[in-house]
DNA sequence: ACCCGCATGTAAGTCGTTACATGATTCT
DNA sequence: AGAATCATGTAACGACTTACATGCGGGT
């Protein structure tokens, strides 16, 4: 079973879906952290139905052209449940805007502090959206979030890591530019350990 | 070009490297966000050389097998700058770590708990090997590190990077650990902003 | 003799993207 | 008549992984 077949059925554990639906919530991504095209989507479903993890039943709409639902059959649960806690083999983390900063010192500087500025904002951007995302979420869900097995909490969580991720990658992009701009990096409401920062 | 190329470009621009070399140090990760295998490198400086970014010379040793050293060429290097600045298209965050995040509520709390402990653990191992390097680039690097257009500045903003994002992963672990086993969120020595937070 | 490190390749297969392809229904 | 959304597929290609393959030289 691959990846992208746990993803499908962690959305269908949730609420039965056509494959134009998954394929809606994978472009937003699934927990944030996956995503995927419905040309992969369309053949995944295929597979995970010979593999009696999910079924399938057609539902006729007169003012749509008609779908195919899919279900989560009890393997598919099963099997899920218990990929959850397996440890996954650690892949190499692949970053195409870190590795340019390995050859940032060739740049020129006016165009670096200009691409670092923007990408910073692009992070800043996802994490005011998924900080708005989580404001909802806290008033919405309030009880649901108390216990861990609430599909709610689940959400909650993946999104705790985006904030975190996001909210990172911006920093780093304000010190690069900062630093490309020979400013003291700007320490905004940060820790201030030992004061041995900077480089 | 392929960003692989840019990965081989960015350490030739240091230093030539044979394949073999070459090969070791994107083990080791290429500023820590880029990595390949052997069989991947091979082929590519082959397409380096086809279009005139690289040349190599053959190096004969008399205890070893003789290797193939390759240089970067002037149109590789101008070629390698332009890229640097220029922003990439934004491609999808794949972590099916954090996927397994999104299925979490079916899981087996016990189970879970170790998960993200251990995974916590595997950051925090990490992030000291990170701040073994920073605290060693930093005494060894002192003069060149305040000047943005030294390699060392470069590799020393991709560790950077490293080790905002080992701590942040940590911390997250920590968190969903705390959450799964219902304890309050460890706030290790944290910033304390508002007291909102904690799902 | 055998294994290890150095050194360089090729082949098969998987995963993912982009593009191709079709068709229903609704709105303008 | 044409565009937009809903709905489902296939094909070609590129990137990456795993495995296959070979050969030198040094140490045990």
């Amino acid at each position: 079973m691959t990846t992208l077949g746990y993803a499908i059925l962690g959305l269908l554990s949730r609420e039965d879906l056509s494959g134009y639906d998954l394929t809606r919530r994978m472009a937003g991504r699934v927990g944030y952290f996956w995503s995927a095209r419905h040309s992969q989507i369309y053949p995944e479903l295929a597979r995970l139905e010979d593999g009696g993890y999910v079924t399938h039943s057609v539902v006729e709409q007169s003012e749509r052209p008609d779908k195919k639902v899919y279900k989560i059959t009890a393997e598919g649960l099963d099997d899920l449940k218990a990929w959850v806690t397996q440890p996954p083999v650690p892949r190499p983390i692949r970053d195409e805007f870190t590795l340019k900063a390995y050859s940032v010192w060739l740049a020129d500087k006016e165009e670096a502090a200009r691409l670092y500025r923007e990408e910073g904002l692009r992070h800043e951007e996802q994490l005011a959206h998924y900080e708005e995302l989580r404001a909802w979420m806290q008033g919405a869900w309030r009880e649901d979030l108390t216990s861990t097995d609430s599909p709610e909490f689940a959400t909650y969580a993946t999104l705790r890591r985006g904030i975190g991720y996001e909210k990172e990658y911006a920093e780093w992009c304000r010190w690069m530019a900062d630093s490309i701009e020979r400013r003291e990096p700007s320490e905004k409401r940060k820790k201030s350990k030992s004061g041995k920062n900077g480089g």
